[in-house]
DNA sequence: TAGATTGTTAATCGATTAACAATC
DNA sequence: TAGATTGTTAATCGATTAACAATC
């Protein structure tokens, strides 16, 4: 994530890096499967084992927010879990603005990962005008024209970017405009003029697939 | 990632930081980009302007495979599109395996992306016996149970992981045993017993959502 | 208690940036 | 030439790891 740092904006005394805050997800994710699995406690070790990272990196992540385990015996996973939630700001359900409605959208939309994990796609944008009208899980295709108008009136913080890459830009310049401030790019191309205080994540397979061939040389 | 490398590399000088290796492809789409608008040359900052990276990371991170530029003048776009390719083995059609043919599967193979990128997903296998022997896009859905055996017998080396998480090892235990070396996941897990030289991306658009949720506190 | 594990400090390791001679 | 930009070195910055006192 670019956060933007410059000399005018230094890190300011306990700020939490951007790399930390990237990992406490993956820490979420794995005491949500050990509760699963019926464990009650866990400790830096075994949660490292999971993630393939080491105990002391977690410990030190997780002093940047206090102190949640007990010497001797670990973390109690349901606290540690809360904590994290609640560090992540995942207590409220956020709803989320998906544009584009394409083989991908149509995927995101049925992932029901989202919605377990309270982000709920509550608008769809589509350009296409066969595509505005329908209804998909109860909710109308909107016409994409409508996006900054919509998305401001519902006060939308996070959308879903599943555009080709053409009108991946407009669209964002529209997203940001309309408030929105966090974006999960599915277009692989680097979004300009984005605001200090708007994030995005750009998630292209094929950079992952590319960056993984070097090795197969 | 794991670095997975002998003694005998290529590069005398040791090796180069993985976190440069995922770079690389962030600096192809770009040159792609720029072929695309026609551009000839360009520089390292205007490539770092694209990707809102300084230019010196730029520089330094080519610098680990050669010298690719002018003086002066600044880099042919076509010329250093060509060196990276070739520096990502990109140069040759890759054969994918897709495992799992959900929602996520189906967007996958319809996903132009891919093959534009010479990676050509030629097998899809399924464990839904109501999938299996349906062609797509000319390709049967093959049992999931000749994963190894048809994996092995084409000596494919990437593979797409697009299962639920409950099967997501055992299918990966699969894979690594039929020889990939390869696996861009998609399954919400840490995949355990991968090999040095097994490379493994996931990607967890939960994961992104919630490190830009911390933000919007 | 004895063993285990935290939270934290200091040391190490690695990545990024600044600066500039070389040179187109 | 004058201006621009590379490739590289050294300095800076930041992240990870090792180690251990505290203590459950």
């Amino acid at each position: 994530m670019a956060d933007g740092t410059s000399a005018a904006t230094k890190r300011q005394e306990g700020q939490v890096p951007d790399i930390v805050i990237g990992r406490l997800p993956l820490y979420l994710r794995t005491l949500i499967l050990l509760e699963k699995e019926g464990k009650e406690v866990t400790s830096s070790q075994e949660l490292g084992k999971q993630l393939g990272i080491s105990s002391a990196q977690i410990r030190k992540d997780l002093s940047h927010f206090g102190e949640f385990g007990k010497q001797g015996t670990g973390y109690a996973v349901s606290y540690l879990k809360g904590q994290l939630k609640e560090i992540l700001n995942l207590d409220e359900v956020w709803s989320v603005a998906l544009i584009g409605f394409g083989d991908l959208g149509h995927a995101l939309v049925h992932y029901n990962r989202f919605s377990e994990r309270r982000f709920n796609i509550e608008l769809i944008f589509d350009a296409d005008p066969d595509k505005i009208g329908h209804v998909i899980n109860g909710i109308i295709i909107q016409n994409a024209e409508k996006i900054e108008e919509i998305i401001k009136a519902k006060g939308i913080k996070i959308a879903i970017l599943a555009v080709p890459i053409e009108v991946a830009q407009t669209v964002t310049d529209k997203l940001v405009n309309a408030g929105v401030r966090a974006i999960l790019n599915y277009a692989p191309i680097t979004l300009k003029n984005i605001p200090q205080d708007v994030k995005v994540q750009t998630i292209d397979p094929i950079a992952h697939l590319q960056k993984m061939t070097y090795y197969l040389g």
